[in-house]
DNA sequence: GTATTCTGTATTGTATACAATTAAGCCGTG
DNA sequence: CACGGCTTAATTGTATACAATACAGAATAC
């Protein structure tokens, strides 16, 4: 992922892959809430003018992966714990829906995609990246928006699957184990079997469970920017 | 280039009046699906840069207001019929809970605001203003929304109506009567009453009557463009 | 007369330059 | 020593300049 140096050949569209990649680092817990992201920094990184950046980060914002201060920046979002709350309530409302349309409607083809997906959420638990496996498990989730084949709503599910990130970045209980597997994994087969009513239930048994694994109560406000963190000792 | 120095405010974010003012034209059914949306041409009338209005486009694209096709520019969005399909069972599964929620949680204010909704679409109505009643309209469901006090389904819904828009200018069968204030009014009824099964249910209807007062199957291609209707002429 | 290539123009994509705002450091004063 | 105002550096907001792409029309060949 960095052989970018050299050529920069530009393709397609450059304010996408920054903002694809922006979005991946933090996905993968690289890149943490508050953090700044200055618009030079970004640009020598990837090596593109500012007006690309502000694309790409505009695009985010528009996503609530970051936000974006007038005249301050932007920085990667901190979801409060009232936010936190209302992405999980969104999902409960709408996957279980998703998850009974991808029942009815699989292919073969879908099912392989998503058995395919956990063999490597458990690759990457057993290489311990995290970062690596929360994304997955996102992806999980998105790939069965996409096969209930609902555009509209599965926009949806991906910006709040995005934005579970963060909040699992905040809020996550360290007691509690990484991503249950096992619950992504009855899940396949209830819709491998086109059982919509238990595919249904297990979907919202499982956001029932990834809910109770977050602690919304403190927050903690770990901070890559060094002068925040300093800052923060007072209290 | 043109008298930028002398008065020009400019109190606020730019890039949000101009998307502001677009998506107004565009919810008031001044500006129809696929008109083209040139950036030299709205910078002219807004007194802004390119910069700005390409911010304002894409922001726009992003609720799907408008799309934009790479080295083609912006066009306002003219949703399919599937889309349009897809925007209305998106809303079906949203609002109901919605508005539940509002009747659990509207203040006498709220209600206040509510019916104040109602006499301006009236008003609207009877001027023949039909473009600033379907705004009106759209804004109602916002405002119920917003008293539900879910930000992020909120803005999920804010979308939903604004594509609304696109899909009642595209697909609306002129024999029904327009914007039936009828069942705005029995809502807000039920909300003040703090009526939640009947709320849910009579937003639930309602919906259902406006689904079926489209027509999916043709899709009346009346465009802005003159170059575009020509084409339109050989089928 | 029709089709096709070529060329010029218009429009978008990206980079850079300038203006405005913010944040930090410095210095003087109480 | 702490505090407040001023000055300066850094960063964002906006405008403009340049590069790349696409569209339209004309000229040419058939």
């Amino acid at each position: 992922m960095h052989t970018q140096h050299i050529s920069t050949p530009k393709p397609q569209d450059a304010t996408q892959k920054v903002a694809d990649a922006l979005a991946l680092a933090i996905h993968e817990h690289r890149l943490t809430p508050r953090t700044k992201l200055g618009e030079d920094e970004i640009g020598e990184i990837y090596n593109v003018s500012r007006t690309v950046v502000r694309a790409a980060l505009q695009s985010l914002a528009h996503v609530q992966l970051v936000e974006i201060q007038r005249n301050k920046g932007a920085f990667v979002a901190s979801p409060t714990p009232r936010e936190a709350r209302e992405v999980f309530e969104a999902r409960a409302l709408l996957e279980p829906r998703t998850a009974r349309s991808a029942a009815s409607r699989a292919t073969p083809r879908d099912i392989r995609i998503l058995k395919d997906h956990i063999a490597q959420e458990h690759l990457a638990l057993d290489a311990g990246d995290n970062g690596r496996a929360i994304n997955l498990s996102g992806r999980f989730h998105i790939e069965i928006a996409r096969i209930a084949d609902q555009d509209t709503i599965s926009r949806f599910i991906e910006t709040l699957i995005a934005r579970s990130s963060l909040v699992i970045a905040l809020y996550w209980r360290r007691e509690s184990a990484l991503c249950e597997s096992h619950a992504h994994h009855a899940l396949v087969q209830s819709i491998a079997d086109g059982d919509e009513q238990n595919a249904e239930e297990l979907m919202r048994s499982h956001l029932v469970d990834l809910n109770s694994a977050l602690d919304l109560r403190n927050r903690p406000v770990r901070v890559q920017n060094l002068r925040e963190l300093l800052r923060a000792t007072g209290e």
